[in-house]
DNA sequence: GATACCTGTATCCAAAAGGATACTTAATCC
DNA sequence: GGATTAAGTATCCTTTTGGATACAGGTATC
């Protein structure tokens, strides 16, 4: 392999992880997924279930994650009209990702404080 | 397992992964661990590795690494006085959390518009 | 028609992240 | 003492992310 192929793979290795970045990452995107996932599905569980996060913050997550095929929106008609969110199949696929970082930071914070 | 162990686990995967994104979140950290596992160990090396980088910003990135025990920095005393970054072993692990970023990157990319 | 319930949005603001670019410091060579 | 080279800082700015809180809009019940 030449130089510069090391270098486009370089190159390509940051711009997907940049990708992932900006779908999964920040502080609330996969603390959303994990909460639908959980079993909650409308908007006041979920923000009940998520120490934190506020209305408007949650609100554009959905969005984002619905805009990322990764999670659905379902008017339900009945009364009071609710609203369901569930997570997709293609959704699942994020476990691969959370998994990793869940584990991560439990060990980092051993390393770094001894456990707490 | 009672609600409450549920509840309780759930918010602890949600600050393991906060803590994470924490420390190797944002759009540079990543990269700036790969450019030097990849070989860069000097300070103009490693920015222009990475496209789009600053100064500045790269500055910032070294010292948040340095201090979560991810690269070393070693003055060189010959002249020019050099600095050079690398990697501890315990940097090592952070592959766990960058490999599946960047597959998953790549699908997704796949998944949103057919193939680019 | 007042009330209550639910899903958000509106408004306004604060903090963090990221960016452009010039400059400092320090040594050594000539 | 002027030129060169390297590492990073200083300054100022823009963009993004996150936060607090009020309340709108629709419906059904009383």
């Amino acid at each position: 392999m030449t130089q510069k192929d090391n270098e486009k793979h370089f190159k390509e290795k940051i711009k997907a992880i940049q990708d992932t970045m900006f779908v999964l990452g920040g502080k609330w995107k996969l603390p959303v997924i994990l909460s639908i996932y959980s079993g909650n599905k409308r908007f006041n569980d979920i923000a009940g279930s998520i120490p934190g996060i506020t209305n408007r913050v949650l609100s554009k997550e959905l969005k984002h994650l619905e805009e990322n095929l990764l999670i659905r929106r379902d008017v339900i008609n009945d009364y009071p009209v609710r609203i369901e969110y569930t997570i997709t199949d293609y959704c699942l696929t994020t476990e691969e990702v959370a998994a990793p970082l869940e584990k991560w930071g439990k060990t980092h914070r051993k390393k770094l404080h001894g456990k707490l």
